[in-house]
DNA sequence: CGCATCCTCCATAAATCCATGGAATATTGT
DNA sequence: ACAATATTCCATGGATTTATGGAGGATGCG
């Protein structure tokens, strides 16, 4: 009873899955796939990874169980192993921002000097419902089309100069993106704010939207 | 904007909060600490570490912000940062046991064949206040004082062959320990079933039973 | 069947982590 | 001030991890 061998053995199997959590370009790759499945080299393109080094930490994702593979002729699709998976990331993200002192430098630093605060989740679906507000959402096509908040509107931030008459003038607009750490609405609501538009960010994002169990949309922009 | 190098340092951030979940002997240390503050050499002890490799693995619990210190006299005595760091290192072994085939397996061969089902909070709580069953904790005295189950008896597991008598005859027991992994609770319903007394488990522990905000009671046995 | 594509596996060198023993520091009591 | 206790700091060797390039496997297409 309590052999010291099988606690360890115990213990380090847990250490297993969190070791999956030890490295800042792993937790790049479950903040992607935290938005919708994505193959190996989009995964490596967008978390500016050499391919083989975005496999290998895959792998070790993989392996600790935190996420999974779906394979689709040639390609193979990576997805969270489950909604915990996202629920674990966002804890840990939560956990190190109110203890770790270098957090919220780290964080200010990339994300830029926030200006206004932005607007909860449960104030943009009312505001959005009483129609006072349009939600826009800034993040990558096929993010959009993974989930989004319904009747979001999709411009990609880096297209979002260019069609910006898309967007009613004089009505104010709440941009969101992946998460609370996501640079995209951010940048979005400078941009329009320098442009004269009344604009604000969700004060997080598509990650915690799904976690909060609200309405997601599915598919294309009309 | 969304510089790759500060993007990088944001994620390096996070991951060093992930870095203190990916050391086996650093869950154990979190394991105890979630029962209650603890010195650095009882902690050493009761993980079963040499006390300088113990204080370094403490180090790097305190710089992740998972662990907090309060000196007192020539000792110091550590904590648990928050609640947060609880749940977070709760949540980290349910997603790898969902998700990780290796752990369902080191757990029973930790903790043995489980035996009956235990018993849930809530069957607990109803039943010990309908005074159907008396609530055993065999965690060690310093944690039952740290805090237990309003209304629970206190005897450690080890004395516990020794001072059976000390348990009502014909009352059900339920027993419970540090968690859903501990393996204290296992062995005294294996002793008390061997003894021909009735008794179960909680099927988990004092971490999660703090988790759920149910009443916990603080102070020596009377 | 041969070829292209996508991904994984293998080998390697640099960097990091882990356990441990001995020295250094801080506090308390004499 | 000195000795004693509790803990941290430092140096070291051994093991693990990381990034990367090249080889190997699987699938699909002509």
């Amino acid at each position: 009873m309590g052999d010291p061998a099988r606690k360890t053995a115990l213990y380090d199997a847990f250490a297993h899955t969190g070791k999956a959590l030890s490295s800042g370009k792993r937790l790049e790759l479950l903040d992607l796939l935290a938005q919708g499945e994505r193959t190996v080299d989009a995964l490596a393109k967008a978390a500016g990874l050499n391919l083989t080094t975005a496999s290998a930490h895959l792998q070790t994702l993989k392996q600790a169980g935190l996420v999974a593979t779906r394979r689709e002729g040639v390609r193979i699709h990576y997805r969270l192993a489950g909604d915990d998976v996202a629920a674990l990331y966002a804890l840990l993200r939560r956990v190190a921002q109110t203890h770790q002192a270098g957090v919220e430098a780290a964080r200010t630093a990339y994300l830029g000097d926030d200006g206004p605060e932005g607007v909860g989740r449960e104030e943009l679906l009312a505001r959005a419902q009483a129609g006072e507000v349009v939600v826009l959402d800034v993040r990558p096509t096929e993010e959009y089309a993974a989930g989004h908040i319904p009747g979001a509107l999709s411009i990609p931030v880096e297209e979002l100069a260019d069609r910006i008459a898309e967007l009613p003038a004089d009505t104010e607009v709440v941009a969101y993106c992946r998460g609370e750490y996501c640079v995209l609405a951010h940048d979005a609501v400078r941009l329009l704010n320098a442009r004269g538009r009344r604009a604000v960010r969700l004060s997080d994002g598509m990650l915690e939207w799904r976690l909060a169990d609200l309405p997601v949309a599915t598919g294309d922009a009309a």
